[in-house]
DNA sequence: CGGATTTGACCGGCGC
DNA sequence: GCGCCGGTCAAATCCG
């Protein structure tokens, strides 16, 4: 099932982009033509009538234009969540059958489980859910704290699950809805999908775990103060050497990311000609967390930015999101084993601990575990064309997403909108997240979450579901329901957003134990 | 003049 | 042991 998404030209793009939080903010567009009434009556001389005539005009056309899209918003929107209905009645089908299966095979007193444990109980099985669960129903694993802002949400008593991962318990992203009307729907901006890669040295990782944190890395013997300071600080080690890797296309000699960086050097490196740049943090003085910056050889317009380490003070809002990001893939890679042979058993190990693995599910047509790096390295790439819809099981070489044409840059400019350091970069350069998130966009993490939320929720209750509850289809409805998400470019952005926000909570979890 | 950038030198890891 | 390579240092330079 497609869902056609219409590209509107740039110009309409950033109209839109003003236009949307003005309808998000008085809700109905029919008000408008009173304001504007009573704006022209205040005009005393005819040339200024005439002029306010014309004004009027035209503002009747835009606003014609923005009922027109809202149209076919709340088409795209309905088409959804009937997709999503019928994809939940086909997933309650199987259940049923595994249900039954699971009882013939286990006859000893298995009791019936619920769906989500039901899921759970398959080993390795790619999972997704996506629709809203009453109240008090909870997943294994990573809940949202309560303390976050998203657990007085989950009094709301609505809350909506989105999961996409391993089901192997507790991989499926769990996002709590917020009761956020500020979100208008869907934006048709352009879109496409992005590229999670997730490569790991297999055997750097365990390794490095088991051997002396003043063995395990350059870093720990040029940083470390003490050998001996015990697993806190080899875990420190450990976050340190897991880089994240961000892919995007980008004119700027850097991607801006709400941080301060001070270049220390500069190399040529061997098998691209294009120079690496090396950056530190400077927003602390002891800050050890480290960039490099190089352009692809292939596409030069591609910046690759690669991150090491975690921020040891507080963030500009702007560089939350990306620090979130970092912090939560430093702690996924070394939070456990990477012994894992494939790709599917190493997310599956690392499922329990972010959803990180969900996001390389909904997003990564080219999913795979490498072991080429020196260090376990996360590779976001926000520049591959649109996401074919492969399950988590699918790897694929990552030089498909590599080699990649045609640029998605809604997505890649959405990323870097939620990440970047003004918020007046969402309305600039993602319509979606600039309509997506309203007049008073923010760059807080908390408030995109929301808003991200919000939208899902909005979806699911247009559909007059409601029901359901945190459960994960089984791998054969993955496929046609990654497809259905990954053709709609506004929900990659909220999507985007609640992932990485949820990452760095997860993140900031595992680095807090 | 102070901070940021540039750039050659230096260092350690790794493969042969 | 040697050379290659990636990463870092620090003096020189640039710039606001």
């Amino acid at each position: 099932m497609e869902v056609a998404v219409e590209r509107p030209t740039p110009v309409k793009e950033e109209k839109r982009a003003d236009a949307k939080p003005e309808m998000a903010a008085i809700g109905n567009a029919s008000a408008l033509p009173i304001v504007f009434e009573s704006f022209a009556s205040t005009q005393s001389d005819a040339a200024g009538i005439k002029q306010e005539e014309r004004t009027l005009e035209a503002a009747k056309a835009e606003m014609g234009e923005v009922r027109e899209e809202n149209e076919r918003l709340k088409t795209m929107l309905s088409r959804i969540v009937s997709q999503y209905q019928s994809l939940h009645t086909h997933f309650l089908d199987v259940v049923k059958v595994h249900e039954k299966a699971a009882t013939k095979a286990k006859l000893p007193a298995t009791p019936p489980a619920p769906a989500a444990a039901d899921a759970e109980d398959a080993d390795d099985l790619v999972s997704l859910s996506l629709g809203t669960r009453p109240n008090g129903a909870r997943r294994k694993g990573h809940e949202r704290s309560s303390s976050s802002s998203g657990g007085t949400a989950a009094d709301e008593g609505h809350q909506l699950s989105l999961g996409l991962g391993i089901a192997r318990g507790s991989g499926a992203l769990s996002v709590a809805s917020a009761d956020d009307d500020k979100a208008s729907g869907a934006s048709a901006a352009p879109g496409t999908g992005g590229v999670l890669n997730l490569s790991s040295d297999s055997s750097s990782g365990a390794d490095d775990a088991a051997k002396p944190a003043a063995a395990s890395s350059p870093g720990a013997t040029r940083k470390s103060p003490s050998a001996g300071e015990g697993a806190d600080d080899e875990v420190q080690q450990q976050a340190k050497k897991a880089r994240v890797s961000v892919r995007v296309k980008c004119d700027t000699p850097t991607m801006p990311d709400g941080c301060q960086w001070r270049k220390y050097g500069q190399k040529i490196s061997k098998g691209n000609p294009c120079p690496r740049a090396y950056y530190r943090c400077t927003v602390a003085p002891q800050c050890p967390v480290r960039k490099q910056v190089q352009r692809c050889a292939e596409d030069t317009t591609i910046l690759i930015t690669t991150y090491e380490g975690q921020h040891n003070h507080q963030l500009p809002p702007a560089a939350t999101a990306m620090a979130s990001t970092t912090s939560a893939a430093a702690a996924m890679l070394t939070s456990g084993s990477t012994t894992s042979s494939s790709a599917a058993a190493s997310l599956a190990a690392h499922a329990h601990h972010l959803p990180l693995a969900a996001a390389a599910g909904m997003f990564g047509p080219t999913t795979m575990v490498s072991t080429a790096a020196s260090c376990p390295t996360i590779t976001l790439d926000l520049t591959a064309p649109a996401a074919q819809p492969h399950s988590l099981m699918h790897s694929s070489p990552y030089a498909a997403g590599y080699e990649s044409k045609a640029v998605p840059a809604a997505w890649s400019n959405g990323y870097m909108a939620y990440g970047g350091a003004h918020p007046s970069y969402y309305a600039k350069s993602s319509p979606a997240l600039g309509h997506l998130f309203g007049g008073g966009v923010s760059s807080r993490p908390e408030q995109l979450y929301a808003a991200a939320q919000s939208y899902l929720q909005r979806a699911s209750r247009l559909g007059g579901g409601g029901h359901g509850g945190a459960v994960a289809p089984p791998a054969a409805v993955t496929d046609t329901l990654a497809k259905a998400i990954t053709s709609d470019p506004s929900f990659q952005s909220a999507l985007a957003a609640a992932i990485t926000t949820v990452m760095g909570r997860g993140g900031a979890a595992a680095a807090q134990k």
